[in-house]
RNA sequence: CGCGGGGUAGAGCAGUUGGUAGCUCGUCGGGCUCAUAACCCGGAGGUCGCAGGUUCAAGUCCUGUCCCCGCAACCA
């Protein structure tokens, strides 16, 4: 019992803003696995936390006009308060400021200095003088700095590096002994091709700012993220510090879980430290897709992220939990809708599961006042559903410990169904109607309880809180609860069940997309007003220049080989005219034919893909789309607008 | 240019070592009435991106080709 141990963690969270949903999906993966293990026996340690240094958090603070400290000091309240809300149970949290782990950092790079596998070099590279920063050639446009478009020059300075090159071949050859080091499987090719590629030495340390851990033999230089972040596995454990002392019980770690954008880092860069180090390697790697939005990537910059909180309010913890980890194939990218989101927790927890629930236990109440008698009448009829009962833990075990969490959702549900048809096949209704079948109805009613109390158990790590509300119901004491218990005949013969409130009730589809939209519309524009960009003041003589006129649309199609644009023929009145718009991303030509829409008919025309266009259709920025500003279909055509 | 992933019913996805193409949602029809208008059964719907090849047999292997997405490192 004593080995039975079990590390697993999430990546560290840079706290520069909220956290989205993309986050609490990784964090929601590695709790169902943390809490599977505990249920095992297993004395697991699960480790997440914030990595709260660096050039942005330092930028983001003087924005806010507040220390870098103090700014992440407010945004993990929120993280932690986030957690808490979506039931994690982290075990420790680490903070990369805390003052443990800067001095462990310290420790490290020093020691890694002295081993000779950290040296002081010359970073080389494309420098912006007035923005302080270094760029790549592939960053760089039109070969001018991103950020403020000004020239930059060849720039060098003193940094420490790190002999990446060095471990190139230990790292290739840990991957062939150990395929499972990384999964999944193809992420292995991607990182082979990489090393295969030429791994250059690794650019450890900054003078560029000052948040961060300083290198304490050579004021001035600031420990960069790979040495101060990726440690965090190991100094959360104890290593080089006083603060924990468990670093020998539960090193190497079982599972460092993460999307996929940070995997490189965690199978070549994390690796090649710990061999310099001189310290075991993790078991495994794991990086898993990402939650894409419909239209495209979730980001910050682009305004489109989705605020786990908001969902988690309106329609509960383990509604989201368990969205999250039935919908995505884990290891691929997955995207997330409302519509999705609502069509599952309708068809699986309200109309599978929780009717389930819901219907056996009425009609216990019905057809016995509450409470079963004991005595039983076995039909064959219920071999099956009993024989999946007692598979089911194999089912999921098995899944979990292969971190396929959708596939064992999914053998979950299968349970789910299974009673329901059962409950068609062995048709209570008519058993009740004559006394001689009391007793095979009774039998019936304590096969669906049964069935219930197995789906509550597996389901407990994903649905921590629905779990005990469903056992709550038909009467099933937390001591036949445990993983153990997850096998036919347990409850009590003479079972009493307790009716309750319906767990996931259902949402009408239409109405709340609906309210939805409204309330991101509305919470769309504040958010904007902050970045406004402004423009010069300009005269009302100028502004009356501008010939803004209501047109129909008479056509609209897309103009071959260009990804973006649309070809319209417009009505403005007098006559038709041609005009090329960039929306094509965001309209389907057909959906705008015969719509009024605002254009300025004397813009100089322009000739773009060899087609003139004769003015141009008013459209408001809206994130990273255009919204065309469609015109009451009751104004007519040629009125201006001003 | 390079590297990686992907193109399978209206939508979203499975398809292990090649052997009659499945699942969920939607849709159409039927059944039931215990239940959150939920549940159960059945039907329709796919030339598995395209073109060749290997094979008795290919979504599954090989070659070519088109399209989509990601990565391309000092950015956290």
């Amino acid at each position: 019992m004593d080995n039975k141990r079990f590390y697993i963690t999430t990546p560290i969270y840079y706290p520069s803003d909220k956290l989205h949903i993309g986050h609490s999906y990784t964090t929601v993966a590695a709790d169902v696995v943390a809490r599977f293990k505990r249920m095992q026996g297993y004395d697991v340690m699960f480790l997440t936390g914030t990595d709260e240094h660096g050039q942005k958090i330092e930028d983001k603070a003087k924005e806010a006009g507040v220390s870098p400290k103090a700014y992440v000091d407010n945004i993990v309240v929120g993280i932690k308060e986030l957690w808490k809300l979506m039931n994690i149970s982290y075990d420790r949290f680490i903070r990369t400021t805390d003052d443990y782990h800067q001095a462990s950092v310290q420790k490290i790079f020093r020691r890694l200095y002295e081993k000779g596998d950290i040296y002081k070099g010359e970073y080389k590279g494309l420098y912006c003088k007035p923005c302080e920063s270094f760029w790549t050639e592939s960053q760089l446009v039109d070969g001018k700095c991103p950020d403020c478009g000004r020239p930059v020059v060849e720039a060098k300075e003193e940094a420490y590096f790190f002999r990446l090159s060095k471990y190139a071949d230990r790292i290739l050859k840990l991957y062939d002994e150990n395929p499972d080091f990384l999964q999944p499987a193809s992420r292995l090719n991607e990182m082979r091709a990489f090393i295969n590629q030429g791994l250059d030495d690794l650019c450890v340390s900054r003078t560029s700012f000052t948040w961060g851990v300083p290198v304490d033999f050579d004021p001035g230089h600031i420990v960069y993220v790979w040495v101060d972040a990726l440690t965090n596995y190991i100094t959360a454990l104890g290593y080089e510090n006083d603060r924990y002392h468990d670093f020998e019980k539960y090193w190497p770690a079982d599972v460092h879980l993460m999307a996929k954008e940070i995997v490189r880092f965690h199978s070549i860069i994390w690796p090649a430290i710990l061999m310099a180090l001189d310290l075991p390697l993790p078991k495994k790697v794991f990086g898993h897709g990402w939650l894409l939005l419909e239209g495209g990537k979730m980001s910050k910059s682009m305004g489109n992220v989705v605020d786990p909180v908001v969902l988690c309010e309106r329609y509960g913890v383990d509604a989201i939990r368990y969205y999250l980890m039935r919908e995505i194939p884990f290891g691929h990218d997955g995207v997330f809708s409302n519509e999705s989101l609502i069509g599952r927790i309708n068809a699986d927890l309200a109309n599978d599961l929780g009717n389930l629930l819901s219907r056996s236990v009425a009609m216990i109440e019905k057809y016995f006042g509450g409470t079963l008698p004991t005595e039983r009448q076995n039909d064959p009829l219920d071999d099956e559903l009993i024989g999946m009962i007692n598979g089911l833990l194999d089912a999921v075990g098995a899944n979990i410990d292969k971190l396929m969490l959708p596939n064992a959702l999914a053998e979950i549900m299968k349970v789910v169904s299974r009673a329901n048809k059962y409950i068609d096949e062995t048709t209570p209704w008519v058993l009740a109607k004559d006394d001689a079948n009391r007793t095979r109805l009774a039998t019936v009613m304590y096969n669906l309880c049964e069935a219930l109390r197995a789906v509550s158990i597996v389901l407990e790590p994903f649905m921590p809180a629905t779990a005990p509300k469903i056992r709550e119901q038909i009467g099933a004491q937390p001591e036949i609860c445990g993983l153990e218990d997850c096998r036919y005949g347990l409850l009590p013969a003479a079972l009493t069940v307790h009716k309750g409130e319906p767990l996931f009730p259902r949402i009408d589809l239409d109405k709340e997309l609906a309210d939805l939209a409204k309330h991101s519309a509305a919470k769309a524009e504040p958010a904007k007003n902050a970045e406004l960009e402004h423009l010069p003041e300009i005269s009302y003589d100028d502004f009356m220049k501008a010939e803004i006129r209501v047109c129909r649309v008479l056509s609209c199609e897309r103009v071959p080989k260009a990804d973006k644009l649309l070809k319209f023929i417009l009505f403005d009145g007098e006559r038709e005219r041609v005009i090329l718009s960039g929306i094509a991303e965001w309209y389907k030509p057909e959906e705008l034919v015969g719509k009024k829409v605002p254009v300025v008919c004397n813009l100089a025309p322009r000739k773009i893909r060899g087609v003139l266009s004769e003015g141009m259709i008013l459209s408001s920025d809206c994130g990273n789309a255009a919204k065309v500003a469609f015109i009451d279909d009751a104004v007519p055509e040629g009125s201006r607008i001003r």
